[in-house]
DNA sequence: CTGAAAGCGCTAACAC
DNA sequence: GTGTTAGCGCTTTCAG
């Protein structure tokens, strides 16, 4: 291993001058800076960040946590938050929790030590663990919010070693920074392209019930279809969030008689194309289908899936950008904590308007 | 932050004591002991790994490079050595190259000073660049074998600083420790499979011209094929291995008339059925499909996909176990360098006996 | 069995 | 501008 002492011996300085040569370009003279910069170069010297993190404070490695690499929807989350903060010369830790609170926990007690900072995406932990948290780590939440402190402004007495409450916690409002998508929108733009379509009855097949995203999502629908004149909105619930809860909600959906149905995500719409297909019933023929997030797998299936969701390696990179805005001590202003995306609606061919419907010739989207 | 002063403090030790208790709980009396680890409860005391790592040699974290995490292969994969090495109390910082050898050159060199070995999974780099790697750090490498130094036992004379020659150079074999899938098992099981279901007219849809796996692929499909009489293979390749390689693919293999085709991987073999099933080509009722990977995504179609492959989390596993062992100074014989997962073929509905043949009834596999 | 002390590689005051 | 020095939190001899 080189070290800045090899360095300094090459190129005839002190230890610090290599530091600095580093950290600090034009505190060195350009002519020692060339001969620094020549023996790093020539001796492959790589700066050790866990030594530099000890001494410095700061590690140069931020920490990324979810709850399943396996998804795609973290998986392209994850990819974009790589590409994010190896460009900024950030290190990324990424830490797979397996869904379960506990492990998460504990991973985020472990890496705490040696990062910066912390993307908790879709975290699994209570508000009161969130809380505490926030207050010892610089952190930012994907999809998740954390509205006010756990028990009212100033609960924080009971904490047992929570070092200081929040800075912002007196006042209403987020208290830590998160990046969300706008769900409101997204339902909006989800039964509005049904509505235009010609679909009047539409059905959701929603997710686990007791989930953040869930919740939110069911709620965004409900309001969406209020918005539009004539819609009947058929609303199930309690399905698992993958292709096995599609197709265990296939038949039953159907029952209620819909033209389009909604899926919790794009993995519970394949799910649900995959069992209509075997049973027989067409996609967009018999019925429309639209999905969420837009990940990958939307483009695997015939037919192409419509979903709804933002770009998701930007969202890593917008929870990287605001993770590292945090680190820089950017003020904690509305806009600093808070970003949401704005989803888009993306057309695929398994969307169409209904069999009955009197709507124009729709062109083949997935030649 | 809390530190071993502080537990020291606390339990009325010295630091060295709470450091022993830890690392060495044999050498610390039962009394002290437990008054330590009292302490390092209530504190909610946790090692800092960077600093141990400075001062220890080891890190406690090892490095996974995956060419691209939103791979459905690569995240399984990532999942099982997550969860092993967290199991083992190793850390785990994944790095996702985007397929640029020279990403991952750059990444394997960032993050070597702070980790104690690399899991390398289907590497972009040279057998040079390789070579020289593994001279310097323990690695792992995952689909991927390097067989022999570059240019002949000791021409390592033109390497620039590669600090020594790895020590087994001279001996011809696997110098790196590996973590294959034994390709030919593969190919076997999927042509054994076919062909006991009467198909005799088999094609396979081949991967990237230059890629280590459809080199080996290709070969141990063509191998196969000879093993079973009147097989008659029509080989392709060149596809991109991803869906739209697979769409691409799609007229142009049936053209050859076959009445199974083979994909290069399962994401291959998803845009094979969902052209298909476009264009009304029916599977398995017109052709048999067998993907390759046995990734999640054989499980989201309809019919859902017959794969061969090796259990992905247990790939990642044993890369992981492979690497500590290094780790921890197993001996270098050849089961410790060399590990070959079987692959097996997971019989799903995508697969059938040919239209013609007079074949037994096969019960409905996909219900 | 336990404590004192010497660093691991690096950065940040502080001198010169 | 550059060198000297004091640690960051931890492990590990070496004494006691």
């Amino acid at each position: 291993m080189v070290t800045v002492h090899d360095v300094a011996a090459r190129s005839g300085v002190s230890i610090a001058t290599v530091s600095r040569t580093l950290r600090a370009p034009h505190r060195v003279s350009e002519e020692t800076r060339d001969r620094v910069l020549a023996a790093v170069h020539e001796l492959g010297y790589q700066p050790n960040r866990a030594a530099s993190g000890l001494r410095g404070g700061r590690t140069g490695v931020i920490g990324l946590v979810v709850p399943d690499i396996e998804n795609p929807y973290f998986s392209s989350l994850t990819k974009g938050a790589q590409a994010s903060s190896r460009e900024r010369g950030y290190g990324l830790v990424v830490v797979d929790t397996a869904e379960q609170a506990d492990v998460e926990a504990a991973e985020v007690r472990a890496v705490g030590p040696q990062i910066d900072g912390i993307i908790l995406a879709s975290s699994r932990l209570s508000d009161a663990a969130l809380a505490q948290l926030a207050a010892t780590t610089t952190c930012v939440l994907v999809n998740r919010e954390l509205v006010s402190p756990p028990s009212g402004p100033d609960a924080f007495d009971g904490a047992p070693s929570a070092a200081s409450a929040p800075a912002g916690a007196a006042v209403p409002g987020i208290v830590v920074p998160t990046v969300t998508i706008d769900e409101r929108a997204g339902a909006r733009a989800a039964i509005g392209h049904l509505h235009e379509l010609g679909h009047r009855r539409i059905a959701y097949v929603g997710g686990p019930a007791r989930s953040w995203s869930q919740a939110r999502r069911s709620r965004a629908i409900r309001e969406a279809a209020q918005l539009f004149p004539g819609v009947d909105l058929i609303e199930l619930s309690g399905y698992a969030p993958d292709a096995d809860g599609g197709r265990e909600a296939a038949d039953t959906v159907l029952g209620g008689g819909p033209t389009a149905v909604i899926a919790y995500n794009d993995l519970v719409a394949l799910g649900l194309l995959a069992r209509w297909t075997e049973e027989g019933v067409r996609v967009p023929d018999d019925v429309s289908l639209v999905g969420f997030d837009n990940t990958y797998v939307a483009e695997l299936s015939f037919p192409r899936l419509t979903s709804v969701g933002a770009d998701l390696r930007e969202f890593g990179e917008t929870a990287v950008t605001l993770l590292l805005e945090r680190l820089a001590g950017a003020a904690l202003d509305e806009a600093a904590m808070h970003r949401e995306l704005e989803p888009r609606l993306i057309a695929r061919a398994s969307t169409a308007p209904p069999r009955a419907a009197a709507a124009p010739a729709r062109s083949r989207e997935d030649r």
